[in-house]
DNA sequence: GCTCGTACTGTACGCCCGTACAGAACGGTG
DNA sequence: CACCGTTCTGTACGGGCGTACAGTACGAGC
């Protein structure tokens, strides 16, 4: 069956590809020919694996978009606590954060599995979740500012230890949330 | 001359409408039809206003940009206290902050009056800037944390007033390089 | 009243994108 | 050996984008 792995190791090497360029660029700014010379393939080829390039974005999100379900769906005591579990997550996946964080939202479809949709604006959730209901204007702030230090902190420091990011920014988005 | 009073008009409005929508959409995802669009009028007329679409972003920045390089010019003590100058000036010109720090650093050409080119992935000069010379792993992450936070803070946050965002997120940007 | 510059409209072009489709290469299976 | 599915290529199409260009409406100035 040296069809199929060939096949099955191609796409993962798409997959790897896709994964490095949209963390660096942004799904909408990486086009399947980009990807494709990534790998030494015709954007068809690509095409061929992937069939709207959507599931290419949502393959590589699927893990990270249950564990996001769950996320959402437990209760926390408060934003504070939230945050933290908001703090870990995004680095636990954070080859895929800024896919996840920034670029769905305006999603058209989600993964194939599947989690069904719901995974929609979760930015605007999280930031519901952190900011608590009925938040102050200062509040809001800081919510705001917390969620965007994990962020731009998950993305730009992928090259790092992933404990040492996980420590340093839970203390950074609490010290914000507590400012 | 009335011909000419028509024109200035409507050039103030075609750039208070992509203001708002480079600020909500970005600017690659905003097309000049929805500027048109939103102004009442046809992609061409707006191209008749703004040569290359450039131009647009370019006028919208220029006022931000000049200030933006006296605050590259000038020396801080450390990264904090740039920090906390950068928390100003990213409030100052919140309107056009998502333009200025997410969309320009790929850009092409430098607004046409101009401060000369040198505005370009400036992202990456405010990070240096905070981060300091040969930072450590914790400095890095806590310097991209605390540039994070002031972004989407301001970014998010546009309806609120200024003086509350700036006092707040200052507070939080140092909260962030102090944790 | 003719001319001219300003402010537009309508149409069309070229580019890049994702996608569709027909066909070639080729190992696996009967 | 013939058949077939998988994997990939080449070509082509439709749509959206920024842009170019010719033409129109119209107040201003001699």
């Amino acid at each position: 069956m040296t069809t199929l792995d060939q096949g099955n190791e191609t796409r993962s090497r798409i997959l790897a590809a896709a994964r490095e360029l949209f963390a660096q660029r942004g799904y909408a700014a990486t086009s399947l020919a980009d990807i494709a010379a990534a790998v030494g393939l015709t954007k068809t080829a690509v095409a061929y694996h992937f069939h709207p390039k959507d599931r290419l974005a949502a393959e590589l999100i699927t893990p990270a978009a249950e564990d996001l379900l769950t996320l959402l769906g437990t209760e926390f005591p408060d934003g504070r606590e939230f945050l933290r579990a908001f703090a870990d997550f995004a680095v636990r996946h954070r080859a895929v954060a800024r896919l996840l964080i920034e670029d769905i939202g305006g999603a058209d479809d989600a993964p194939p599995g599947s989690p069904g949709e719901a995974i929609r604006t979760f930015r605007d959730e999280f930031y519901a979740k952190v900011a608590g209901p009925d938040p102050s204007p200062g509040m809001r702030i800081r919510a705001w500012a917390a969620l965007g230090s994990v962020h731009t902190g998950v993305v730009k420091t992928i090259d790092l230890p992933e404990d040492l990011v996980r420590e340093t920014l839970v203390a950074a988005a609490l010290a914000v949330y507590d400012s």
